[in-house]
DNA sequence: TTTGACCCTGCACCATGGTGCAGGGTCGAG
DNA sequence: CTCGACCCTGCACCATGGTGCAGGGTCAAA
């Protein structure tokens, strides 16, 4: 399939998908007589996972570590294990925030807001607890 | 306190402060004689309850919306926690997605990753599944 | 008064993740 | 062959969130 069928199944802009390419994130399969560039399945998965590992918080650049481009080996497989650890860390840490934020805010919203100051700073500001434990 | 000891206390650059202004996110409580910014307590509560909120993933845009620079009316509160009603099911989504991608990714961890293809692509490509219930 | 740390403004620059346009070529129906 | 839809490259531009530098002023100690 040619780009504008590729952009239009995945729901990204044709612009964006030359763009992950020039960020080496997506190779057309090949290119057509008049030099278009051509895609195949294969393509269409890469890009909805380029789009979802978007959703989820990586960055183009860990995709690309993901992606691993020039040839999926064991040897990036041990690269994309490591990379993997320590994102599930970050998770952790963002999952525990969010919910620490979640509380903070359902309250606030429960109790109203007619106080002074804003209570969002208030229920923020402070707290550096259970960061580390 | 001036502008560097403000940075210094919370950790940020002293750039960062004045892009802070620039932002209408924090305003110096006065100017000294010679046209420096004067920063006070609640300056420094109000930059560490910007900080938190953007690890916390709010833009600054949001943590405008939050702190309502011009006056912190009740009528202000109602917009914040409109925001924050949002906010917290963004919060929740994101909270699922998070999840998810944890246990894809441990699974991952665990079983090692000599397959040929990116498992991490296998693992996220497809499911568009507990997105809608 | 001089020195040095610190501050001022304005502007340019950086990375990330795109988006859009100009000027031109390709493809396929009619 | 013409027309329109689609594609090409290259480049400029956008927003976000900063960062840094030039050129100059302030302030306090010596």
């Amino acid at each position: 399939m040619r780009i504008g069928e590729l952009a239009r199944a995945v729901g990204v802009g044709i612009s964006t998908v030359r763009f992950y390419e020039r960020r080496g994130l997506l190779e057309p399969s090949g290119r057509s007589g008049g030099n278009y560039r051509s895609y195949d399945d294969e393509s269409v998965r890469r890009l909805r996972f380029i789009r979802r590992a978007q959703e989820l918080g990586f960055t183009l650049g860990e995709i690309e570590q993901f992606l691993a481009l020039p040839s999926v080996t064991d040897l990036d497989q041990h690269a994309v294990i490591d990379l993997v650890a320590g994102k599930l860390d970050e998770i952790d840490g963002r999952i525990r925030d969010l919910n620490r934020l979640r509380s903070a805010l359902s309250t606030l919203a429960a109790t109203g807001a007619n106080r002074e100051r804003c209570p969002v700073v208030a229920a923020l500001a402070d707290p550096p607890t259970g960061r580390g434990g």
